[in-house]
DNA sequence: GATTTAACGTACCAAGTGGTACGAATAAAA
DNA sequence: TTTTATTCGTACCACTTGGTACGTTAAATC
């Protein structure tokens, strides 16, 4: 889909829309988003303004391009450790390895980073970052349900407070790596915060 | 301390410093505290911007001088809960009503606040910012000492890995109230929390 | 009344923001 | 070769930001 539809005539584009989206997701991800400017981008892109808004309209359109983008190459990794249905030790193991100690995710997440400044966003973007968040919500829902219905998972607690108590820890860990803090005390925290989930 | 130092003679000083403080930290409070400028804040006081400038030097010192104010007359009494001594499971049942429930933190908590977007404050702020969350996890660490020696607490866990997850899941909590999430979640969340802390 | 001291606030500053007007440039089509 | 279609980027726009120069006003002191 969103085939690029190359115009018959008229002077060759010149805007690279690939390397546009990495840099811009590159500088988003590090730092925080809304403190990254259109002028900045530009900038370490290379490319002009007017380039950019022919491209994609608005700061808005950009940044919920890059968040698609992140979602596509990045989040979707996540999703699929779910998807695979392996038993809830070795899942929520996954988890925190990922949220705790891998190397990409250094700079924190760049989907929790605009959750985090949800309200700051524009409309585009946020309703983007609502749908990827009820996303996440429902993944966790239906990788639950199938433990539970497996007998892995033995515990009353609706399945529904605990799927949104999974996204809101691995983004707390998440949030905290971008905040600096040390790789073992995350480690630590996610553990003990996950270790509520299996018992009882 | 800081006495108010009278001139004996001169113009006499207009600008209430209690107002503009109060003004500030209602509006800082409420929103996210660096998406409110200057000019909003002179606006609500009904203060010049020179008067303001007079007053504080800049708009880092107005910040740290709200802080101060926040710790002294909102967080000092989340201290005195800890300072009383109650046992474990009376204290973190008074902590998760505090967070998820009292009226006074609906929009959150001004110092998580700061603290989330601490990357982006002044020296002085940022500085101030640290001291109370070390000041925090000391606090903390503190009552779960007195808590393991009489024994209302059995645990292994290493004391001040346990006080930074206090400190952080409190802090996630009170994110999740600025963010309208809903309060029974909140209040199931925290519970799932802090029972990883009671249990062994 | 004249002088000194200090706070007052209008009106400005430079810098940075998101966003755009518009003429030049470059291709294919006529 | 002229026309049409499309992208290019310089140079601007209005607006907001944190911050200040400076003449005015109001008190105590001489």
């Amino acid at each position: 889909m969103n085939e690029p539809e190359k115009p018959k005539r008229g002077r060759p584009k010149t805007l690279d829309v690939d390397k546009t989206l990495d840099v811009a997701m590159q500088a988003y991800w590090r730092e925080d988003p809304l403190s990254v400017s259109l002028n900045a981008i530009c900038a370490m892109a290379d490319v002009s303004k007017p380039a950019l808004y022919r491209e994609f309209g608005s700061e808005d359109a950009l940044m919920r391009a890059v968040l698609d983008r992140y979602a596509e190459s990045v989040l979707s990794g996540t999703f699929d450790v779910l998807a695979k249905g392996a038993p809830l030790a070795e899942t929520l193991e996954a988890m925190i390895a990922y949220a705790a100690d891998d190397p990409q995710m250094e700079p924190g997440c760049l989907f929790y980073k605009m959750r985090a400044a949800r309200h700051r966003l524009g409309e585009l973007t946020r309703s983007r970052v609502d749908e990827i968040d009820a996303a996440a919500v429902t993944a966790y829902e239906a990788y639950l349900e199938t433990q539970r219905q497996s007998g892995h998972w033995r515990s009353d607690q609706p399945i529904d407070v605990v799927a949104r108590y999974l996204v809101e820890q691995i983004g707390l860990a998440l949030t905290q790596r971008a905040a600096g803090m040390d790789s073992g005390q995350i480690r630590a925290s996610l553990e003990l915060a996950l270790s509520a989930v299996q018992r009882t």
